[in-house]
DNA sequence: CAGCATCCTTCTCGATACTG
DNA sequence: CAGTATCGAGAAGGATGCTG
């Protein structure tokens, strides 16, 4: 049983060994895992945005971050990237089809989020409390 | 409009902004997000585990890493450690309520990497084929 | 405007050794 | 068994300067 099928069927997941070789959970995990590639997601779910404008939308990216984020993502097919030859260069982002189910999963995150941060933030709270210099972030 | 809201609503997400403050989504994948994490989830997922079980069904995973994912997870609120004043020493963690949600957010993961992990696979192989020596990955 | 190249600091992580 | 402590390599990320 894979990881894959289990999930697909409903079924208990399987294995850690499984579920590293099958599915491909670590692939989307490496990428929607930093910071900054779910905030170019959530931007470009607004609609097609050029290279600043991206810059100036997600608050505190440098500019070499923003270059690498959409590097990644337009090679994972996420994202698509158009130039167009004019002067001042004009280059526009957009949401792939792979893209735009995407922000279905982002929204299942932030649905979780949403349900359960209050929760966490207090346990946390509770074991800083519990545990003042445990050096544990 | 916050993310959280927008999220539980079905409107479209909000501004990278809005997200950023207001909802927890960072917190969930500044936890998930990394590759030990989800491991020891699914693994928790199937029960109690001590330790040294989650070390052998964790593979590669190193003593150090392993003491740091269940202690980051134990702050979270999303296991639990038992410590059972034997010798030689037994330690159990268990998923909590929060931490057996969340198995459901990485089934969320699983399937959608399961439905794209191909297509991305194809567009990574095109992308290095396309910009040989471009540094990105 | 949309980058690339470089430097430099910070953090992460694995390896190793030791303890109750 | 279930950790803690320490060290060092390497990656990640920010700042800066330059270019077509």
């Amino acid at each position: 049983m894979t990881v894959g099928r289990a999930v697909v069927t409903g079924e208990p997941v399987g294995s850690c060994a499984d579920y590293e070789e099958d599915c491909g959970i670590r692939e989307v995990l490496d990428r929607i895992g930093d910071k900054w590639s779910v905030l170019v997601i959530v931007e470009l779910a607004q609609g097609v945005r050029r290279f600043r404008a991206l810059q100036r939308a997600v608050p505190g990216i440098s500019q070499r971050m923003l270059t690498l984020t959409v590097r990644r993502l337009e090679r994972d097919g996420v994202i698509s990237r158009t130039v167009h030859a004019t002067i001042p260069p004009q280059v526009e982002y957009e949401l792939t089809a792979t893209g735009h189910s995407l922000t279905h999963l982002v929204k299942a995150l932030a649905d979780w989020s949403a349900e359960h941060h209050q929760v966490i933030a207090d346990a946390r709270r509770r074991w800083d409390t519990a545990n003042p210099d445990s050096g544990i972030r």
